[in-house]
DNA sequence: ATAATATATCGATACATTTCGATAAATAGA
DNA sequence: TCTATTTATCGAAATGTATCGATATATTAT
């Protein structure tokens, strides 16, 4: 059973998904079978590490990525609940 | 038969969702059977009309409203096609 | 033709986001 | 403990977006 989402909530995610480097990332992570770690992003998009972590905060905070610490790296995976809520709230407006 | 959209699209789709009034606006047209003139959209938001014509811009360039002409009035509606073509899109974030 | 209505565009201002480099904090390994 | 690695945070500069009022354009009605 996915979560329901308020507009407050839908503005929050399509904002994080606004972002060409969010969208790569998001590309990695899935394809990275829903496990990457910061210092990878880094390496493949062409951006300072600063920039990095600020865009998996927009992730995060939308409660699109969820980050798993293991020793000193994060391992970051899609939130499927929330995924699945936002495709929902979408629907709503298909006819 | 959806579209298929590139990063680029996705990102101007997901951008055009991330903002409340545009957000209030998608559920008005949706409400009002896929038929919706600006004034309306103006008497229900508290903005001036040349805010609200700049949000509906947005969302027709993302391609996610279709206007059509009639007489001096425009009707929005949701174009179904683009609609589904992201929900496609993130479908494929799904595990 | 003139006036009224509907929408779009322009220029200005305020606000938000992206990006960076520098630096802090946490953890791992020597 | 000391050093290297990983991620987060801070402050600043550049860029982008939202908002407004004024005005232009198109269409309808008188």
């Amino acid at each position: 059973m996915s979560s329901k989402l308020d507009l407050k909530k839908v503005e929050r995610i399509s904002k994080a998904l606004g972002d060409p480097c969010r969208l790569k990332m998001m590309d990695m992570i899935k394809k990275q079978k829903n496990a990457c770690q910061c210092t990878s992003i880094v390496d493949n998009l062409d951006l300072a590490q600063s920039t990095i972590s600020h865009h998996i905060k927009q992730l995060i905070d939308a409660d699109l990525l969820i980050a798993e610490k293991d020793g000193r790296n994060l391992n970051y995976r899609i939130n499927q609940d929330i995924l699945g809520a936002y495709i929902k709230f979408l629907n709503q407006y298909e006819s």
